[in-house]
DNA sequence: TTGATTTTAGAATGAACATTCTATTTGTTG
DNA sequence: CAACAAATAGAATGTTCATTCTAAAATCAA
């Protein structure tokens, strides 16, 4: 399938505007994030914006909807793991995410920022369902591939790290990521492990 | 010292002010939480609040001072707890916590609300003095207390772990805080316990 | 009680900002 | 190359909200 000209211009736009706007969602949070800022982050103006997008909403709509395609790459990965190796697998990610602030813990912030505007019942909606959709999919890889019990309380333990760890991160960027990640590592493989006895 | 009539109606109404401050920006988030709300759950007129508060960031200051001298009796009590039983008193109280979101949940959820305002230099300097102390006195117990080695990056953990905590529960009041519960006490445990070689 | 002072309410002001409107430029196609 | 359509800029609009202003009620001191 190809692009005519045009679609391909208007798709780099679109990209250009979301990558803008999650930026400035990063930087500033939802509501310090005004159009303007965003406009001239992606170097067009703002009523220019609105060709592309109906409103604010729709810029998170469309950015967590990009993040949702990303992260169900990730699982797939994650799903052609050896069952053996995917607890180290799934720590390493983590801690290089957190050494080097890639794709997970980025897209762990930027759901963390746009978290702010979950008073708006539209956008509660999309932050819910792909957060649900994340549920899924990390709860399938834990009971399923590496057989842990309590498959759900995990998962729910390790989102509360990774989006309590990017939070931190961002606001406190002189903690010290290499002892950080150490420790991470340790807790993960903990979180990860099948112990039915406390370790302890 | 003796108050008179006057001076205790003013700090009354303080604590009204901030009581339903607080509860409102919990509830919207310090951009969502207008005066005028602020002001009807306080129940009096938006104008009167700057009787008493020269803006709404002397509102945040107030609160955060209000938690820090909290925080504050909570450490002491524990500096009093014998460093044997030390770790295991810290795990309960986040342990109760969780199930009864009470004190410790209440505050981090308090800070990680106030923290979408960081971007105003008054307020952020506030709110990394608070940060700054909770970690100290944290570090403090974990070193001089317990004894363990990577204090600090112990800390880090703890912290992140109670922040993300808070959040989650705020928004997924669905979540099973019972089995979270027991997974939370053993992983709090592990993270408190002098192991220098890994458990696993 | 009466006059002074403090407390309170509620309307008025002004700024910030999302959104819309109007006009200009650029690219496309017969 | 000439209409035409799409892309773009930037000014105009309307709304929301912190803050200020004005005046009425409550409290207190004598």
């Amino acid at each position: 399938m190809y692009l005519t000209g045009a679609e391909k211009r208007r798709t780099a736009r679109i990209e250009q505007i979301l990558d803008a706007a999650a930026a400035c969602f990063v930087e500033y949070g939802f509501h310090g994030a005004g159009m303007a800022k965003i406009a001239a982050r992606s170097r067009m103006s703002p009523g220019h914006i609105y060709h592309y997008f109906e409103n604010k909403e729709a810029i998170i709509s469309a950015i967590v909807d990009r993040e949702s395609a990303r992260a169900a790459e990730r699982f797939a990965e994650l799903d052609a793991v050896d069952s053996a190796e995917l607890a180290d697998v799934m720590t390493e990610r983590v801690v290089t995410s957190v050494a080097e602030n890639t794709d997970i813990l980025q897209s762990a912030l930027n759901m963390e920022m746009l978290a702010e505007c979950q008073r708006n019942p539209v956008i509660a909606k999309i932050i819910q369902r792909h957060d649900r959709y994340v549920r899924e999919q990390l709860t399938h890889l834990l009971r399923d591939k590496i057989g842990v019990d309590q498959a759900e309380a995990r998962t729910d333990m390790i989102m509360v790290f990774v989006s309590g760890l990017a939070n931190r991160l961002l606001r406190h960027p002189e903690l010290d990521r290499e002892s950080m990640a150490e420790l991470m590592r340790e807790t993960m493989l903990y979180i990860l492990s099948p112990s039915q006895s406390p370790c302890r």
